[in-house]
RNA sequence: GACCCCAUCGUCUAGCCCGGUCUAGGACACUGGCCUUUCACGCCGGCAACGCGGGUUCGAAUCCCGCUGGGGUCACCA
């Protein structure tokens, strides 16, 4: 039997990080077996569901890479993929429950049982529907009907006996029938509810595997109980441990950005996350940590899967971030950066290859210490923008310089006569210049780089010369000369 | 509260199933040093955990029980 999987998301919000995670285990899970990752669209609250979301959580997929195979936009033969357009399938099998006795019309008003639960609240006792629509009289339903109240139907459970299932995961679980109350699987306008649709949708879509997350948990008896009814044998499945805050709840919007395309946004690279997501909950060994996708794909495993909650850890996911950025050649680090670029106004959409070339080149420099995408800008600022203010420290390390302006303007003499003006002959240059003039080499060093960024921190300086160029360095300097005169 | 699940460094984890090789390994963070024109990278070192209590056993992080702690779920949401 080939497997089949599913992630089904609803269009309620954009793509968190937990369900990033979930959806990555399907897609590896599936790709590991050769099997068929489906995407559904779990689109059944007409109130909450909204298109954007939809174009959202598929944007994100795609940055992440997890591409369906059948599912919106590419189809296949389950199909369809929005649950909306399920009715019928879910008409077909709400009529075959009804038929098989399994289920009761129900006449309480939503305010009623808000009042039951608020009862039971109150006397301290766990909340459950007692069924007392199962047994009405044919009066009652007369004169509920006379009343127009229509009926929502419920689904009944077992009174007794323990309700247990498989899971890949956590072994067997086991839960007293007793917990569970009969529930609606159909509003009154007809439109089922999730429990229902969910395990309909399973088993039509022929899935085998269910990998969610574990807050599923408990509706996993009502799922295989509406299987059984139906006379389909559950899927098999393996419920994921949860992605937690710091504070160890459940990752919510509480925890700040938990939106996928939040961390596009803020310079995350798609391979460094999706490496990063399946470390959590999930180990091949005891050392490795680095994985391409095809390995991830190769080892990944639902029994290396832990159950304990794993807490999200923003500073590891930078950190190795900053280790993809490194291995990135120059060239398609740039390429990522290049919004961030435009948006600095340091390289137009427009940019002609000269201004490109520069703009890599100066990026290519400060490549080991990015960690983000987004950092780009700031760190390439001094090869696109004359020193405005000095940092505190950068200002004292000219200072140290007996005569800054003097230095400065010899500097400035000498450069324009190098020749060839490449790092190794302005390397040679200033520290022939400090043997002569008896000052530091370092002394001179940490000035000049002072006098052309006005930080005290970059690329190597005398590369960064050579980037900046004959004409960039001579003015700055004289700038410089000006400044500390 | 009831039910279900979980429990190794601050965090992610290996080890647990098949007890000894674990004075518990790796990684992030933190930290000392080296390298070096700075920052960073890199390298070397350090700090830091088996929640508690009982069992079982010659021996327990590993097996069992209890406790504690944490999480999840208790909708005409998904």
């Amino acid at each position: 039997m080939t497997v089949r999987v599913r992630f089904a998301p609803a269009p309620t919000g954009n793509l968190h990080v937990g369900g990033a995670r979930t959806a990555l285990f399907n897609w590896l899970f599936a790709r590991h077996h050769d099997g068929t990752f489906v995407l559904r669209v779990e689109d059944t609250d007409p109130e909450r569901s909204k298109g954007e979301y939809l174009d959202s959580i598929l944007d994100a997929l795609a940055w992440l890479g997890l591409y369906w195979d059948e599912g919106p936009g590419v189809g296949g033969d389950y199909g369809p993929y929005m649950q909306s357009a399920r009715g019928d399938i879910y008409r077909e099998h709400l009529d075959r429950l009804v038929a098989g006795g399994y289920t009761y019309d129900c006449y309480c008003k939503p305010e009623e049982l808000e009042a039951q639960r608020e009862e039971a609240r109150a006397g301290k006792r766990a909340y459950r529907y007692d069924g007392r629509c199962a047994k009405l009289t044919d009066d009652r339903v007369a004169a509920y009907e006379a009343e127009d109240r229509r009926p929502s139907v419920r689904f009944r459970m077992p009174r007794d006996g323990i309700l247990s299932f498989d899971d890949l995961i956590r072994g067997t679980v086991e839960v007293p029938a007793e917990e569970y109350d009969d529930f609606i699987i159909a509003r009154p306008d007809g439109t089922p509810t999730y429990n229902f649709v969910c395990a309909v949708d399973d088993v039509t879509m022929a899935v085998t595997h269910i990998i969610r997350g574990e807050d599923h948990v408990s509706n996993t008896p009502k799922q295989t109980e509406v299987l059984r009814a139906l006379g389909y044998d559950p899927p098999t499945y393996a419920h994921l441990p949860l992605l937690l805050g710091p504070d160890r709840s459940r990752l919510s919007k509480r925890h700040g950005a938990t939106s996928v395309l939040e961390y596009q946004k803020e310079g995350f690279l798609a391979v460094a996350f999706v490496n990063f997501l399946a470390l959590l909950g999930w180990s091949y060994d005891d050392a490795r940590e680095y994985f391409a996708r095809d390995e991830l794909v190769k080892y990944f495993s639902l029994d290396r899967v832990k159950k304990s909650g794993a807490v999200f850890d923003v500073e590891k996911l930078t950190w190795m971030n900053g280790t993809y950025i490194r291995e990135l050649p120059a060239h398609g680090l740039f390429d990522k950066c290049r919004p961030w670029f435009a948006r600095a106004g340091y390289v137009p959409g427009d940019a002609d290859e000269g201004t490109v070339e520069y703009a890599a080149s100066a990026l290519a420099l400060e490549q080991e210490k990015m960690k983000l995408l987004s950092e780009a800008p700031e760190l390439v600022k001094p090869f696109f923008e004359e020193p405005d203010e000095y940092e505190e420290k950068a200002e004292k390390n000219v200072r140290k310089l007996e005569d800054p302006a003097q230095v400065f303007a010899e500097l400035a003499d000498r450069f324009d006569a190098l020749e060839p003006f490449d790092a190794g002959a302005i390397e040679e240059l200033i520290r022939a210049y400090a043997e002569e003039s008896g000052v530091g080499a370092g002394k001179v060093i940490h000035a000049v780089r002072a006098a052309l960024s006005g930080r005290t921190w970059g690329p190597s300086l005398f590369e960064m010369v050579e980037l900046l160029g004959r004409e960039r360095c001579v003015k700055r300097l004289n700038e410089a000369g000006e400044r500390f005169k």
